[in-house]
DNA sequence: GACAATTCCTATTAGCTTACTTAGGATTAG
DNA sequence: CTAATCCTAAGTAAGCTAATAGGAATTGTC
């Protein structure tokens, strides 16, 4: 249960495109991965995952570039690990050969990681891409 | 973000050890296994985690097996998870070579996924072993 | 219309992790 | 002493991850 450096690597570079969504400018890969010190090839097929998941814009040709598809504000960070990991439930289930139906326990257990789940993506609905790119005041995170 | 099947089987198997606890019964691998539909030799693996992380007893020899260390009230699900498959939290960051500080983002970023996870052992911490066995009444489960 | 820049897509590789097997040593009840 | 059991360590096959490489498609500019 972790963030892969996929994730990291996308959400750095999400940050990096806020600056220049106000300006509408699209950046290109190549400078992203420089800022944020990202192999560029790599970073190019993370970029085309958060195409798909409808979170940036991409425009080819010269000049071209990605831009983000909404406002800082109404980008989670949830959204993005989801687009970039997939979705963060799950349990190794083996296919039960023997075809018999889930254990009772087994059942349980599904409930109570899928109810400590939906606790955790609550907070990580409520972080936006803006505020991990506040400039400042990052300090004030109470913890409710 | 998973429960891989080390987990899985041993909440199956821990859950196989409450109805004897009562009795003082040690029971052996190879019954667990044989009851759970486990691979009996990759149980004995994982049984030996359990008892490292000191939540099983084990004695030798024949009419030896494993017993719960403590009461199953006392086990909780999250305790299980952290002796099989580490701390639940991580993000993998690379060892960044340039010896540079973390960026802002990537600090903000591990703050509120910390903050995720807190959330969510908060729960799984809520969830006992005897839970997870009871015979009924699982139904009732509500959402805070 | 040709060219160059750039995104987009597919395949491939090395390294790591997971699930499981195998082989054998350590310990203890009878 | 012996047989049953725990315990340890090593090895294997499959799958995932990070990264690389190369080519196809698209767009602005000349």
């Amino acid at each position: 249960m972790k963030v892969s450096s996929k994730g990291h690597y996308g959400l750095l570079a999400l940050a990096d495109l806020v600056e220049n969504y106000k300006l509408r400018r699209a950046v290109q890969v190549k400078e992203i991965a420089k800022n944020q010190n990202i192999p560029s090839e790599y970073l190019g097929q993370i970029m085309v995952l958060l195409k798909r998941g409808g979170l940036v814009h991409g425009s080819r040709g010269p000049a071209g570039g990605y831009i983000l598809a909404r406002a800082p504000e109404n980008i989670t960070v949830r959204e993005v690990l989801h687009v970039l990991e997939g979705p963060l439930v799950g349990i190794d289930l083996r296919p039960d050969t023997n075809g018999r139906t889930l254990s009772p326990v087994t059942h349980r257990l599904i409930e109570t990681w899928a109810r400590g789940v939906k606790a955790m993506e609550q907070i990580l609905d409520e972080t936006t891409l803006a505020d991990l790119c506040k400039p400042e005041a990052q300090a004030l995170m109470y913890y409710i």
